[in-house]
RNA sequence: GGAGAGAUGGCUGAGCGGUUGAAAGCACCGGUCUUGAAAACCGGCAACGGGGCAACUCGUUCGUGAGUUCGAAUCUCACUCUCUCCGCCA
């Protein structure tokens, strides 16, 4: 959500911000909206201000047992006047609100331009692509081989985009994902939610999924969503929360399902399960003052990177150019992980910094020195679990289709060192 | 699912239809005292919006939305949520 002063005052700006994402111009609109809107609350208020006066005369005069007829008959005009200048307030206030709840983040000044991934600019990478004395294969073909992995159960279950884990494929998932929550809580500074997989509209429309995307979303009757990702909980948190600065940086990690329909996706990487309906992913959320939100970026993005060194992966960062970014965010990092199999960089995880829009929706406040402020809000995944899982088969995988534990994963893996 | 109770400021909690934006307490901020801190005492302290360079001023807000009234935290209706008891149940 836009902060309307900041239009009033920076329209050009605003309209180059939102060109960059596009969207057309609209400040002109949006002000005349604005104007309209503004100009009719001072009339109004100062009839409601003028009524106000003679309904405390009426009080004192009835007090006193004097006629009051003249001051009521006066307040009965009024009223007409009243109730039409509200009802025109309130139009315009929903005209003003429908359009700036559909309007993207601004992005940030660092943002490179452009208007597709092809755009994205490398920000950093990590360690090399693994040598295979053999042709590495992919993710489903060592899964499927040892019979670990299964797409025709789910299917059966529940249609296409499931899969159906067994055994210590199954196990090893449960083991990145306690791996990476005891990382993120233990040296990362994180405190662990278990938090809804259901939410309402109102969560939804916080974090900006609702109400421009709906169509990417699963439903459970009346108004029970199922989460996208934990960011949808865990940032709602402080919704309609004023909170005390000395509680800033406030740092959320969850592991979670997450589910998506995946609606623009039809025909999409549709083998294996890079892309299904429900994944499970470790978030991390930060809610932060202003001043920290840059820096706070860097920090999470080292976060989700140690995971992966951790692992001993390859993987690069890139810098999402504004045409890539998601609707909330100011700016964006993809960690991509390298998968030789496809051989192919992945997306893994994404942090972004939202700034105050999603606090904006949200109503989302800090205090300091007796003053109200928005906070800004960070998400990121730390990591995909299931990604992280296809990673793993196919950066240790071994000639004769078994699959190394990396070595920080061992121990969460009854000390076994093969799959 | 059945029965009942409730929703007030950051929190707890008062509140006859007419200076109630709202008592009191806690928390928080400032001050006095103290070597320092604590305690004690004194003072301050809701949010959002309109107008104004500003001092300031006006409006709205007591779960949400309608209604009654000259005037609603206070009365009426609907909805949402929370709690207690019963039933069912991981």
């Amino acid at each position: 959500m836009h902060n309307i002063n900041y239009i009033r005052e920076n329209p050009t700006e605003f309209d180059n911000a939102m060109k960059l994402r596009g969207e057309k111009s609209i400040s002109t609109k949006i002000l005349e909206i604005d104007k309209v809107k503004r100009e009719t609350q001072t009339v109004l208020q100062n009839i409601l201000s003028e009524r106000n006066k003679l309904s405390k005369e009426i009080g004192n005069l009835k007090s006193k047992n004097k006629d009051a007829n003249e001051q009521i008959s006066k307040v009965e005009e009024l009223k007409i006047k009243i109730n039409s200048l509200k009802e025109l307030e309130n139009i315009k206030e929903n005209e003003l609100n429908s359009i700036l709840i559909r309007l993207p983040n601004i992005p940030h000044k660092s943002v490179p331009n452009g208007k597709d991934e092809s755009d994205n600019l490398l920000y950093r990478e990590w360690g090399s692509k693994p040598e295979f004395s053999f042709s590495p294969k992919l993710h489903y073909e060592i899964g499927e081989n040892i019979g670990l992995i299964n797409f025709e159960y789910a299917t059966k279950l529940s249609g296409s985009r499931f899969v159906t884990l067994k055994n210590q494929i199954s196990k090893l998932e449960r083991s990145i994902s306690n791996f990476m929550l005891d990382k993120h809580t233990e040296e990362n500074g994180y405190v662990e939610y278990s938090v809804p997989f259901l939410v309402k509209k109102e969560s939804l429309f916080g974090t900006g999924q609702l109400p421009k995307f709906g169509e990417d979303l699963f439903t459970a009757g009346d108004d029970h969503w199922l989460i996208p990702t934990a960011e949808v909980p865990l940032t709602n948190l402080v919704r309609n929360e004023i909170l005390n600065i000395n509680q800033l940086p406030m740092r959320s990690t969850s592991y979670t399902p997450c589910f998506r329909s995946e609606a623009g996706a039809a025909g999409k990487d549709t083998r294996g399960m890079l892309r299904q309906h429900q994944f499970t992913k470790v978030e991390l959320v930060s809610v932060v003052e202003p001043h920290q939100s840059d820096d706070e970026l860097e920090r999470m993005l080292t976060c989700a990177e140690s995971i992966l060194k951790d692992l001993n992966i390859h993987y690069r960062v890139m810098t999402l150019c504004n045409g890539d970014m998601g609707f909330s965010a100011k700016k964006t990092y993809d960690i991509e992980v390298w998968l030789p199999g496809e051989g192919k960089y992945r997306e893994i995880s994404s942090c972004s910094n939202c700034g105050d829009f999603q606090a904006r929706r949200m109503n989302a406040r800090y205090k300091n020195e007796d003053k109200n402020f928005f906070v800004h809000t960070l998400n990121g995944s730390g990591l995909a679990v299931g990604r992280t899982l296809i990673a793993i088969l196919e950066n240790y995988q071994m000639e004769d289709g078994n699959v190394e534990i990396p070595e920080v994963l061992i121990k969460y893996f009854n000390n076994k060192t093969l799959l």
